[in-house]
DNA sequence: GTGAAAGCGCTAACAC
DNA sequence: GTGTTAGCGCTTTCAC
């Protein structure tokens, strides 16, 4: 083990002065006499002295460190909630220790599990799809503040920052109706993610709310692949006698899959059969049609989650808080019935 | 600060025994009694113990963290990328600690300069565009294992893990050579980075080898992005004489920008004007017509450059290496000359 | 205003 | 086989 950094000890030697008064001098503790600060900072700069972290962890019992659980990062949204929280961190002198758990609560449990808390300040956490129980996450928060984002648990106490996962999907199939579509299909996550059953809730009520038939005939629940998307679709349209004439994917990624499946149907996107996403995935600006869905502040949300968590280290005394993000409506040709696709070239 | 976990200390008062013999207890060190061992693993386990991060990289200057450099995670080469590091890392028993520069080197330069190097065992870098030099990185390079990754100094020593830049462009135009086209233009990074000037000589020498006219007028360079992979092909368009046949652009992402220029010009993309990409990003399936590209192994390119750093930070004798791994030519529409698109649908 | 010393949690060298 | 001790780099009483 080669690493052999400047010390406190280095400067205190040099100097002939005692390392108390160089750490006091460092942090500009105030009776330390103008000169001595002054040669210390000075050599200080000289040798290029950092203050060790793991000393510093262990005087101070902190290590401004912060822990993200996250089941990926390889998609849109996820990658923007990261950019947010690590730009938050860093600019508030935090680092973030990434884990990803694959959407697997094995990885997720095996994690929690091995995860060194004493390296963390704190964790911000989005839960694995099929995450069962949360006991696993009970002994974390008793040891460590733990905030969680986007896929929060509904049984355990804690900040939570979500978009506004209900009135989103309330927009979203107003909006298919006020389009003129009429028998409004759900592709959507699974079914006990708190996430899936807010949207779907959004779903029914918007449907009811306008006299449309709301069935759970009309609702599939699967991952939230393209791939789960495309076969969402296909099975919507196999087993419906009436066939949908618009889908509400639960994401943009489905909401492509929605669009592959039908265009390998020969239905025309749009025109005769709508369908809305949800995030704004730069994806739905390339698919063709384009994709309307609603969207999400993926940034924001990473942000105000570092920022909440960062407050409870600070301030451990600070209650919970249930923080929820509204997003936008973003209509796209997906959802247009109205245009005539006789030119194809417009959609290539 | 309330932190307070389960030290060996405990252990040690709960059995009566010293800290020394439950510190050797716990790391099966020979020298220690069946019986004692026992009864410490089952107290450590019964009271939930874990080794306090902070005092083991205090004394044996190892944190067991590694951090990450990163231009950017919000693409699909980048997170594979890091996925790639992170799973290696953790069956490693490491952490990555993730840094990201938003591709600007004042960043990059800031942030090295604050980072906690004694919080790091080693550390994986990827170039912003612009890191004229790379001084800042030198200092780091005396004090800590340093591996680059996909976008790598040549003036700097240490390991590099890159795809094949040069052979990747090499058989991108000569499939686009294959197809019939030959008037092709190539719309790339910026002119500082290894990579583009790799993938930029691979263009050249292909259409030199294959007697094509290779110059400079046909090529712009410029960043990665969509936006600017539209507006590099609408200043081909505008300022050549003889307009392109194809082109091939340094990323999919670029390749999709191109797409969209052609089609706002009203030119059939594949049959008129060939396209080819660079990444095999998810995108280059979603795009009308389908865009033809060069495979990267980008997680591969993560695990590997993660397995060499370890490599380093276990064995710093250990010599640099410099990998590079190949890829592969993924044949898709928008390099198809031959088809008709008499029938649109086809391609929606 | 400054130094000496203790202590954070742990390992390792040295006794016995 | 086990205990004692020193020390990793730093902060923080407590003296003076």
């Amino acid at each position: 083990m080669p690493k052999r950094f400047i010390t406190i000890k280095d400067i205190a030697r040099e100097l002939k002065i005692s390392v108390a008064t160089v750490s006091r001098a460092l942090r500009n503790t105030y009776d330390v006499s103008q000169e001595t600060r002054e040669k210390v900072l000075s050599t200080a700069a000289r040798l290029n002295y950092r203050p060790n972290a793991s000393a510093l962890g262990l005087v101070q019992r902190q290590t401004h460190n912060i822990g993200v659980i996250i089941p990926s990062i390889t998609n849109y949204y996820f990658s923007t909630v990261i950019t947010g929280i690590q730009e938050c961190a860093i600019k508030q002198g935090y680092n973030i220790i990434l884990y990803i758990t694959n959407d697997l609560p094995e990885i997720e449990k095996k994690l929690l599990h091995e995860i060194s808390l004493s390296n963390l300040d704190g964790i911000l956490v989005c839960l694995s799809s099929q995450s069962g129980s949360f006991s696993h996450f009970q002994k974390i928060i008793d040891d460590l503040p733990c905030v969680f984002f986007d896929r929060v648990p509904d049984s355990l106490e804690g900040s939570k920052i979500v978009q506004d996962d209900y009135n989103g999907a309330m927009m979203a199939v107003e909006h298919l109706i006020a389009c003129g579509y009429q028998r409004i299909a759900h592709i959507t996550g699974p079914e006990n993610l708190l996430l899936t059953r807010k949207r779907l809730n959004g779903y029914l009520d918007a449907l009811e709310k306008h006299n449309l038939r709301a069935s759970y005939e009309q609702v599939r629940f699967s991952g939230f692949s393209q791939k789960e998307g495309e076969n969402d679709t296909i099975s919507l349209f196999k087993d419906l006698d009436q066939t949908p004439d618009a889908i509400f994917a639960v994401n943009d990624r489905k909401g492509v899959g929605a669009i592959i499946s039908l265009r390998n149907m020969g239905i025309a996107v749009g025109k005769e059969v709508g369908v809305i996403g949800f995030t704004n995935d730069p994806i739905s600006e390339i698919i063709s049609p384009r994709l309307s869905t609603i969207a999400e502040p993926a940034y924001e949300i990473g942000k105000m989650s570092c920022e909440i968590l960062l407050g409870h280290i600070k301030k451990p005394e600070t209650k919970p808080q249930e923080i929820i993000l509204s997003g936008d409506l973003v209509k796209r040709e997906s959802t247009m019935k109205g245009i005539e696709v006789t030119d194809c070239r417009k959609f290539l």
